[in-house]
DNA sequence: AGAGTCATGTAAGCTGTTACATGATTCG
DNA sequence: CGAATCATGTAACAGCTTACATGACTCT
């Protein structure tokens, strides 16, 4: 029980496709939880088997067909239990940062392809930043921020992409020190 | 692939026995990679049937024997050939998130969970910051941050720490003023 | 006396990834 | 004309979690 609850969250927002729902996972705009799309759309039938979510069809001429679910009753149920639940405790798992432990054992060629990496990954982070930027300005309009987080109907999804900026901007700054930091070790040679 | 390039990038500090290695990546010290000491050991033995460790065994008295693993010339290898291969990306997968994500429909009970978990996790955050930062200063001595970084002969587990250590900050604050703002919607009825 | 530490595993089950499969439409 | 977008799935495999199993020693 895992992407199920993250896919009911992301449905609150109102009737969405597999498509759409796919896309959010496996960008990052569902920032909180990555889910490819094979994972959606299987997770999607066994929400609709288990009654969690409902979906009507919608006939499309110049498009192929597509379904749209809505969390039912017994979605909203099973999310309220859900939150009652202890969280697990998040679990870091990351390729980039086992690199970099490595580092003093690499040679020049695999120390190379590291910096290239974490050059990589900043720039990936800082066009999220800016992605998630536009969402935040969006969902506020014209409100400013803590007037907004007071009186709006709807914050989770704006304290969530609060927390991917966060994120990102600490993951920009670590990655591009990081990569100067070995760099500042290893002066040309020859 | 996975755990076993976390496990071989460890090891490179050093001989270390299984039950050190499952500590280190079931608590946090090892702040890259999470897993469970039953996966830790089974993949030392893969480790070892693919040469890429060696262990040797300690007879103790008063305590059940141990291994002792060490990386070999073909593990060094492949922690080489892992640091060419692309980082895969960073996938984010948290139910604290998906549970503010969906904070909104919950009834004051759920809430109120909620509320408890962002305050326990921010607590388990600063904790975290605490060893993180003796880490640190054990790491670097009496030298300087930036001197240290320039002249040590390994640095690679000092600049993961730091990467935790502005992790944890990161999700302290944020825990800790979503559940402000969260709060500040729901005054005190009654 | 009970909890925690040292120390290592096996087996079943669930979750996530990779590969495969299809096919029309729109944009550059 | 090739690439991307819309749209939905199945099957095999790899990786992670939960439950089970054992047993002596040390600290409160």
């Amino acid at each position: 029980m895992a992407l199920r609850h993250a896919v009911l969250a992301v449905l609150l927002d109102g009737e969405r496709s597999g498509y759409e729902l796919a896309k959010d996972f496996s960008r990052g705009v569902a920032n909180f939880w990555f889910a490819l799309p094979q994972q959606v759309y299987l997770e999607l039938s066994k929400l609709e088997k288990d009654k969690l979510v409902t979906s009507r069809q919608i006939i499309q001429e110049s498009r192929p067909n597509k379904r749209l679910f809505t969390v039912t009753e017994a979605g909203h149920a099973e999310l309220g239990r859900f939150a009652q639940d202890a969280a697990r405790p998040f679990a870091v798992r990351d390729d980039l940062l086992v690199k970099v432990y490595a580092a003093d054992s690499l040679d020049p060629s695999g120390l190379d392809a590291l910096l290239g990496q974490l050059t990589e990954r900043a720039e990936q982070a800082a066009a999220r930043i800016e992605v998630f930027e536009r969402c935040l300005a969006a969902m506020r309009g014209e409100s400013g921020e803590e007037d907004y987080l007071r009186t709006a109907e709807r914050i989770g999804p704006y304290l969530t992409c609060l927390r991917g900026i966060s994120v990102e901007c600490d993951t920009r700054d670590w990655c591009l020190s990081t990569a100067q930091r070995l760099r500042a070790r290893t002066p040309v040679t020859g």
